[in-house]
Formats: C-alpha cells, sequence, structure tokens
DNA sequence: TGTACATCAGTGAACGCGCGTTCACTGATGTAC
DNA sequence: TGTACATCAGTGAACGCGCGTTCACTGATGTAC
C-alpha cells in the first residue's frame, strides 16, 4: 500500500457507474423536468435492469438530492473561480449567466418552482452560504448612493444571512439585489416569458447588472 | 322564453361541476404541485368516479390548460380592477404581491418553472398583453433619470411587445423592471429561498416598488 | 295531463402502462492462505 | 501458483400501486306531441 486515499479498481468503477447515472438524470430532466425523472427510464438508458441502481443510490429521492447539491456545488465553483480570477460584481453577473443558459433545468432545479413536500437537504444552505460570500465580497467595493427607502436599517438589524461577513448595509443591499433582480430576469428568460417579445434578454440583463454593478439606487 | 341567454338547468349544473372540478384542481395543485395534478384524485375526492369528470373535460391536459387561462384571466382582472380605482404602479405591485402570496402555486403556474414539452394555450398571450398594457398604463406618468445603459435605445427599436401602446422608451424600460424585478423578489420569496436568511421579504419587496415607483434608475 | 322518446350524467369493468421498490438468485471479481 | 472463500454488481420475477383513457351500460332528467 502506497500512502494514502489508494482507489481500487472496485471503487473507480463504482464511481464511474454513478456518474453516469446522474449524467444520464441530467439530460432527463432537461428533457421533461424533474418531476418526470425515472430510475426505471434511466437505467433502461444505460442498458441494464432498474433494481441494478439500487447499488448506487438509496432511491429516487437521494438520486434528486444528489443532483440538487451538485447544482448548488457547481455554482458555488463557478463563482469562486470568477472571483478568483478577479471577477467583480459584472463578471460575477456573466458567471451566472452562462451558468444558468449552459443547463436552465439545473438552474431551475435550484431557483424554481419547489415541489410542494420536498425539502432540500441541510447541506446546501452551507453552499448557499458560500455562494452569498462571493458576492458580498464582490459587492463590497462600490460604493452608491444613500438608500432612500429604509432597506438598509432594516438590513443592518437583519443580518443573519451574511454571517459575519463585514459588508456594511449598502453593500448587503446590493448583494440581495444582485441576486433577486438576476433572477427575476434570467428566470424569466429561461421559462420563455420574453419570446416573442422583440428586445433581446442579454440586453435586458446586461442593463440591470451595469445598473448593479455601479451601484444600486 | 325571456330575453337572451337563458340558462336551462342542466347548463347550470354543469357550470357547476365544472366549476368544482377546477377547485377541487387548484386544492391538489396548492398540496402537491401541478406535475401531480391527477383526475382520478380530483373525481374521488368527489365522490364520482375517474370517467365521469370526461363528461367535462376532454382530459387532464385541457383541464390544466383551462388553469392556466384562469390563473392569467386572474391577474389581469385583478389589475385592472386596481387600475380602476386609481392604483399608480405602487398599488399595482401591492396587489401583484397580494394575488401570489393568495396562492402561490397559482403564481408559478403562470411564472415558475415550465414543464419541457407543454406549451400554454396561445390565447393567454392576449392576456398576457392586456396584463402588460395596465402596467404601461401606470408606469407612464412617472419621469425617471437618464438611461445610462443603452436599454432604452433597445427598447425604442424592439417595442413589439407593447403593441401600439403610446409609451416612451423610459415607460417601457419602467414596466420591464417592474416584471422582473418584482418577480425576482417575490419568486425566491414564494419558493422559500429567504425563510431563515433573517430580513423580512415584506420590506425587501417594498424597497425595490419603492425605487421603481419613484423613478427607475 | 299523459305517454313516447331523446338527451345526457355517471358507473363499473377493463386496457395498457410505467412507476418505485423488495427479494432471492447467479456469476464474476477480488482476497487470503 | 493454486485453491477456497468472501465480496459484490447485476438479473429477473414479483408486488402493489396509480395513472389516463375507452367503452358499453344504466338510470335519471328533460322534451315533444
Amino acid at each position: 500500500m502506497v500512502g494514502k486515499a489508494e482507489e481500487t479498481p472496485r471503487e473507480r468503477y463504482r464511481a464511474q457507474v454513478r456518474a453516469e447515472i446522474k449524467e444520464r438524470a441530467w439530460e432527463q430532466i432537461a428533457a421533461s423536468g424533474a418531476p418526470g425523472l425515472s430510475l426505471n427510464a434511466i437505467a433502461r438508458q444505460m442498458g441494464m435492469s432498474g433494481p441494478a441502481l439500487y447499488r448506487y443510490f438509496a432511491g429516487r429521492d437521494e438520486l434528486i438530492t444528489e443532483l440538487v447539491r451538485d447544482a448548488y456545488r457547481s455554482l458555488a465553483d463557478v463563482f469562486r473561480a470568477a472571483a478568483a480570477s478577479g471577477a467583480d460584481l459584472d463578471g460575477l453577473g456573466r458567471a451566472l449567466r452562462a451558468w444558468a443558459l449552459d443547463d436552465p433545468q439545473r438552474y431551475f432545479l435550484v431557483y424554481g418552482t419547489p415541489v410542494p413536500g420536498y425539502h432540500a437537504p441541510d447541506d446546501v444552505t452551507t453552499t448557499a452560504r458560500e455562494i452569498m460570500t462571493v458576492v458580498l465580497d464582490a459587492a463590497r467595493p462600490v460604493a452608491g448612493p444613500a438608500d432612500t427607502t429604509g432597506l438598509d436599517d432594516h438590513l443592518a438589524e437583519h443580518r443573519e444571512w451574511a454571517g459575519d461577513h463585514p459588508a456594511d448595509p449598502a453593500a448587503l443591499r446590493r448583494a440581495l439585489s444582485f441576486w433577486t433582480r438576476l433572477h427575476g430576469v434570467l428566470s424569466l428568460e429561461l421559462a420563455g416569458h420574453f419570446t416573442g417579445m422583440g428586445f433581446d434578454p442579454a440586453v435586458l440583463y446586461g442593463a440591470e447588472l451595469d445598473r448593479l454593478a455601479h451601484a444600486v439606487r
């Protein structure tokens, strides 16, 4: 045995099959949405029998939970990478749109209509916080005009969600607006509500992002 | 026969049953989301057999389509009523939030994650335009500062969605922002993404609406 | 007012389907001596 | 190096379920003469 974390062939194989199951699952979600995800259909597509999947996942719920986790993780990674290479709020906004367009159903799995009854695993809140931290970091340097709505005061008093991040109220406000405004444009675009309206969603998104990056007024 | 539009007892009965089917359908959607809607379950709840529903709807798809239509119609009515009693953008924003909170799954049926493959009936675009017109009317009187992002120019050149509404580019921009920004806050709130974050979604919504009502900068 | 007929709401059985999941098993792969 | 054993991936049959939808029918309600 040489050193640590040796991986046996069997472990490698398991990891590969697990990965392929997830891939097929994403394909299926892309094709017919998360509610239509079927274990048997995945197995069929992989040329194996349904029960075989139970070697890899405890059941349908666990698979979906894993996909949700991966989706959060994926966005967090994208954001961290962007930040690491010097992206500001504007850069994060572009990264977000690229990530969303890359796989709309993945975006919806995270930010879309919740299935009544289903609850995401607790550990994704950690990843969600990680995402928020990156945004808060980027929201900090920019100084915008004062808030006239009383929102800053409210946020100053309710900053649990920011953890111990040293952002000032204006940055909290900007980070939140980054989230809600971009989601507003993005989710309507991905849901197809802009089709046939004439304008280019990218321009709308860009304008919204511009106003955020320079200052939320 | 007295006058016009006489309604026979049978017609009245039919209308009642149809209405009850829809009610139960909404209850079911509220409980387990639109994808989980089942004709048999509705029939069971009404104390009748499954096939009986086929007297009232051609099938599951037609029922859902009807619900989508009703949802759009409902929002359009709310907006028209608000506008008729003198509501400005701020009033429309409040009406929108009330309508959404009143039945979150109805909101999601209109603005939520689209089911790949399903297409809303064409005639809802008429209702959607009606909704947009009310917003455009309200967005008109307010004069805000100039746009610095080039969005106004773009919208001036792509105003198909506004029909022949005489709104100027700034109003087009404000109307669109009304839609995307409020949807951003509202959909995240309804999906539960703000729970546990500390702040009050109503305050965030109110602040966003304030900035819209006074001027989109 | 009464009778013959037409309309139509609702039933029950049935079809075919796909689902998630369990279980006892076969057969291949890896491990220990 | 060879043999005995343990591990474990995958199968096939089965269970129970609910779904949407069709079909031939019963029985009540309404209509025409």
